[in-house]
DNA sequence: ATCACACTGCACACCGGTGTGCAGTGACCT
DNA sequence: AGGTCACTGCACACCGGTGTGCAGTGTGAT
């Protein structure tokens, strides 16, 4: 039933990943509707924010623990994890685009549990030797998650990189070692 | 002489790395000075930008080709450039966090060069061997460059993780094997 | 003493985004 | 036909940031 109110949350996630401080106008604009619309939806910008992000991360954690729950290794989950994100990585742009800005503190306060679940799943690689320890989890799953996300972003271009190249980069910065990581991502492209 | 000046942009580049919104009157409180005296020195909010952006750009590029001068492999040169601009990578943060944002076009025409050079030294790394060819060099370079800002800015707490972790984990995610790292890095901290 | 100059402390106009109110308009339901 | 409901298309007030004008005020140089 609620259709506008969905595409409205399906194209301010593409928006927003743009640029996130694209107004209440543009974001109408592109849902091909008009910006008093909007607020007949989510009564303040904050609002849509919010909506968008637990959505967000409700994706998110749920990928997350269900690829956590295979009881494979932690590499291997990691693996899963990029493979299961990577065809919406787009979409989830704004999940690092927002931390900053006007709302950063509600936004980054929705964040925590994702945030605690990818340290977890690096924590647990690092805990069976598969993960390097050069630095602490949490940090470590930031840049991991944030690499594979700027190559998404490098994606325009015809000749994409593709889920391959960023679940490679992310293993060899997780300290995989070169050739366990090509067993994992498959040998041949 | 142009002390005020020369304040205001030290100030500038703090306050815009932590808040890239930041207004002229954030900056001028941050430099103990009034809004109206920013104006007497940068005409316009953009001018501000644009002068910072080019000091910054500058002493990148002159690290840049300094360390590539050296006639270095690659990754010798790469662990040279991180360790040079690790000091003041916090100062660095800017040249990430304004590439988007209300002047992103003009922005980012100031910054080609330094991802041309950065590209470079990576496309020598491939070409030579010693970095993989899992992305082209001018994503790989971006995505490296990227993590260790990331790591940079994850250096509030006491235990920081340090330059040493930053280089390690940019050889690694550049394809340099562990070893190798290790003994780049300099074995023991 | 006076001049230059940088900074101050107000005033103001302007702009763009937010959020609201309200009278339509059209489609779909019964 | 009548009623409901979502969307429209204006109106408006409000806010915060930008950029400007101008009359001070203090300090250092001569």
């Amino acid at each position: 039933m609620n259709e506008t109110r969905d595409r409205l949350l399906d194209v301010a996630l593409d928006v927003l990943g743009r640029d996130p401080d694209a107004g209440m106008g543009e974001i109408a604009a592109a849902a091909g509707v008009v910006r008093r619309t909007v607020y007949g939806h989510f009564p303040s910008r904050l609002d849509l924010l919010r909506t968008l992000m637990e959505r967000a991360v409700a994706e998110m954690t749920a990928v997350l623990t269900e690829v956590d729950a295979t009881g494979a290794q932690a590499d291997e989950a990691w693996v899963a994890f990029v493979a299961r994100v990577w065809p919406v990585a787009h979409r989830y742009r704004v999940l690092l685009a927002l931390r900053r800005g006007e709302y950063g503190e509600t936004i980054h306060g929705l964040l925590g549990p994702v945030d605690k679940l990818l340290a977890d799943l690096i924590r647990r690689g690092q805990d069976s030797g598969v993960f390097a320890k050069h630095l602490p989890p949490a940090i470590l799953s930031q840049v991991a998650y944030g690499a594979v996300f700027a190559i998404a972003d490098s994606d325009l271009p015809d000749g994409s990189p593709g889920a391959r190249a960023a679940t490679m980069t992310s293993l060899l910065l997780l300290g995989v070692p070169e050739k366990r990581a090509l067993a994992l991502v498959g040998d041949r492209p």
